[in-house]
DNA sequence: CCCTCATATACTCAGAATGAGTATTATGAT
DNA sequence: ATCATAATACTCATTCTGAGTATATGAGGG
């Protein structure tokens, strides 16, 4: 394997790769930078709007969007947080990357073969304070952009009434492109990201549900796209509020991480305030997640993981007996790995 | 929030805002895509590695690299198979975006401020047939980059003569750039990844003790950056083999997402022959995760999850009882959510 | 001041999941 | 036939989890 010969034939280097290619190919792309910025204003998950002119689908709502110039930042994320700065006031805690979308079709012209705009989502979390400190932009509930997603108040009828008949209807259609290797049929698709037919909700599947909308033409994008059943955008129902471009799509992968990520680090209290009520704290994650709570339970379960210690305060005029004040425990960060690791090492 | 005077303000659309940016700063940036192609061959976790010249640290191997042209491909994803199959010949099965990298110093002279490459991380999984199919390139063992991450048979004897009192010097230095909000001191890191002083190893913190590694100027790589006492690299005993630019980064990064994701999406099936023995697929495991498991009970959350089923078949020759053989059942796709979801909803 | 309401907090209990063994079975080699 | 070896089956104590019931402590009305 290690040859002369073989060493010799694979000394290509990767940088030779790149200098052999033309030039043309490679430098027409310009690098964005989209924010998912999410916060929870009573108990309400909320992310940061930017509101726009209205485009061809009818939508006028985006996520906030700055240019990536390479001379002015050393890495993504100072980028970032400069120009979210900059824009709106905000001043990020938490933000990690999400993902990279690069799809053609996201310039509205479909056809162009120009400057692609290569986009980077980004997710941050931060206290929701007073909103009216923002420069610019308004915060709004996330279920705005999808009503489906919040079980707070148990399945949502929109399930019901509009979803499930229309995707069944989709699903009972044959695929347009029919792939030979389409290893899972529409039904079965629609069953597990739905929950229809007995399958449980998997709060999680924010990206896979919207993705199967669009497929079967049910959100106002769609219509951009060409889909057939999407010219008829207008007469139907709106199954929630379209956003620009496809940020709809980049929260929707947001809201997904958040739900996974909260159950496995303590990224939770970046919402918080320093000092809160356990209730409050779950008040929070049930407006993340969606379902309600075993209040019983998640007491136990919070204070058993070491995740708050209490402040020795209490709040009073709560309605009932007075709560005590928790604050976030960071030692934890010291103590476990990272709760919910599933194999475990073990012996023979 | 929402009063005319609100939306006007917030009518400048993300489209605006780069169209009032300079093109100068927008324009200069390529995209390359990495992929880190893992299969475990002989119980071994092996990663594709392609040899290049030797760059100033001393470096050859490198991860395949290859550009991104948005003329010809639709999404990454396609581009990538498409010249990974053109380069090495192997037909890549699970494909997922791993991270975007973009970080100056990833050119070899730092002063740099021309065209960036931004480099969008993949990690692929596939089934290791033999490498002699390889058109270019080797399967190496990542834990030849990466030896302090093979507890299969233990903990590995490089943690405590070299790692640990290396790392122990340099966290009782002061940090170099004394940063006020620094929220987690020198010793503390040191001891959460790689779990010495009774903390424990978390093997999924992969990218974390690489780049704790890195800042401390222990791996090859980091006499590149100019980092403090990186200059008598040659001096050192070497921490794993170093890689180009900043591969072993990335190999970093998908080795801790694998570890991850097999514990919650039945990925490793990517990684078997389409029947095997479940110690066959324990051994797999192993050598992914690190660590050695508890046989029954292997076999028993196999089972009892409903990942594998019989095929009937047994396999002889295995130096005792027969065993069964299994093979992949696909359904637990459509039955289970993904095994391992932490908080449940509950009543009141 | 006492009673009621509402919420916070504490305690209980059964069943499932988990870590760690011991026991049994079926081959190949001596 | 006997033994070593590995696969498979079964057991058991402990912990975790879902779901209740019970108690504490304030506010407010009479």
């Amino acid at each position: 394997m290690n040859s002369p010969t073989e060493l010799r034939r694979s000394a290509v280097s990767a940088n030779r790769i790149v200098a052999l290619t033309p030039r043309s190919e490679l430098a027409s792309v310009e690098i964005g930078l989209n924010a998912a910025i999410v916060a929870v204003a009573n108990n309400e998950p909320v992310a940061l709007i930017i509101r726009g002119e209205s485009d061809v689908a009818g939508a006028t709502d985006g996520l906030p969007f700055g240019p990536f110039s390479p001379r002015e930042h050393r890495t993504f994320e100072i980028g970032l947080r400069d120009w979210v700065r900059a824009q709106t006031g905000v001043e990020l805690g938490y933000a990690e990357q999400l993902y990279t979308f690069g799809d053609r079709g996201r310039s509205t012209d479909p056809g162009d073969v120009g400057p692609r705009v290569v986009s980077i989502g980004y997710l941050a979390l931060t206290e929701a304070k007073s909103s009216l400190e923002l420069a610019r932009g308004s915060w709004n509930s996330w279920y705005h952009y999808f009503p489906w997603e919040d079980w707070r108040k148990g399945r949502p009828a929109i399930l019901e009434t509009v979803i499930e008949p229309r995707l069944r209807d989709w699903a009972s259609r044959p695929a347009t492109h029919v792939s030979s290797t389409q290893p899972i049929s529409r039904q079965e698709r629609v069953r597990i990201c739905f929950g229809f037919d007995g399958a449980s909700w998997d709060e999680e599947k924010v990206l896979e549900r919207f993705e199967l909308l669009y497929e079967a033409g049910l959100v106002d994008e769609a219509a951009r796209d060409g889909r057939d059943s999407a010219k008829t955008w207008q007469e139907r129902p709106r199954l929630g509020t379209p956003m620009r471009f496809d940020h709809r799509r980049i929260l929707a992968t947001a809201i997904g991480r958040v739900r996974a990520k909260i159950k496995y680090r303590p990224v939770i209290f970046e919402l918080m305030p320093g000092e809160f009520t356990l209730y409050e704290l779950q008040r929070t994650v049930e407006a993340i997640l969606g379902p309600h709570l075993h209040k019983q339970n998640f007491r136990r379960l919070v204070e058993g993981a070491g995740l708050v210690e209490p402040t020795g305060e209490v709040r009073m005029r709560t309605g009932g007996r007075p709560a005590k004040l928790f604050r976030f425990r960071r030692e934890v960060l010291l103590e476990r790995p990272a709760p919910g690791v599933r194999v475990k090492p073990g012996k023979s």
